[in-house]
DNA sequence: ATATGTGCAAATGGTTTGCACATTT
DNA sequence: AAATGTGCAAACCATTTGCACATAT
């Protein structure tokens, strides 16, 4: 059966190929934010002629439909998930990399307020919360494992 | 006489070379966010053998000391900030890609509230109002003049 | 004097693209 | 058949880095 992906593409009119099928497939299936080197790999999995380049060039028109977003957690790549219509702004844990959704309408309220108030008509807007768990053992700033650079934002760490 | 930054340096102990200093006097001056190029072709006015390479240095030497912000506005390149006390976020002007600095205090709040509940102390944020200016003509979407691609983030349009 | 900073050019890493071939409509 | 998509390798662009030389302490 097709993937919700793949048949918004339909609708769409895109010229529907394997490769797109596939990482149609890839996107719809993923519970996590995957970045185009994780998407080719799954891709990989189930046709290993599909290219890096064609994963690019794929999640780059998904997204120009509206049908997927981009993300960008500050670590360099761009990380993908699937556009539905339920708006969510994103936690990060900063230890283990995991990404958390929520929504909180007040914030999203005040926003629109806020650029109101500047004079300005809300378009968009990019809202990331970096953490740390709560409970245990919290004292060292050591964090982020792996290849991922400077992070975090410096500004907002609330006094 | 010095600019604030440099004196943040030499209260760091940073080794204060000519390039350091006129790099962050260019930087104490600025009103806006410049990006590396920018700050590169501002430092050259002064001294024309300030490089590039030198710029990427210090503009990282100093973020690491805590005396600047990195931010990522979504257009590729890291733009800066000399780093004061007053925390604020940004709202950007995607016609002519201004950046508006503000706080609000509720929204703050309700950020620490949000990591709460999901089990999370919060350690930094980063919160992006991308926007169009209200009054006249705003019907285009045709916007972020220049080579700014795919700048504004897909999820947030607000309902 | 010693440690550190700088310029230059080459290297990196994520992403894009030109081209010849393959596939969808 | 016409239009479009794909793989490969080369190109891009912001940023980083190795090296020999220069400078701050």
């Amino acid at each position: 059966m097709p993937s919700r992906l793949e048949r918004l593409c339909i609708e769409k009119g895109l010229k529907m190929t394997d490769q797109r099928r596939i990482i149609a497939r890839v996107l719809s299936e993923a519970q996590d934010h995957p970045d185009v080197e994780l998407l080719h790999k799954r891709a990989a999995q189930i046709d290993s002629g599909i290219s890096l380049a064609t994963v690019y060039r794929t999640v780059r028109l998904f997204e120009e439909a509206s049908i997927l977003e981009r993300h960008d957690f500050g670590d360099g790549r761009a990380r993908y998930e699937e556009a539905k219509d339920d708006h969510h702004d994103h936690l990060i844990d900063i230890q283990s990399g995991r990404v958390i959704e929520f929504t909180n309408e007040q914030i999203e309220k005040l926003q629109k307020g806020v650029a109101a108030e500047l004079g300005y008509k809300l378009v968009g807007h990019r809202l990331e919360l970096y953490a740390v768990p709560l409970s245990k053992d919290n004292d060292d700033e050591t964090a982020l494992s792996g290849r991922a650079k400077r992070a975090m934002p410096a500004g907002g760490s609330d006094k």
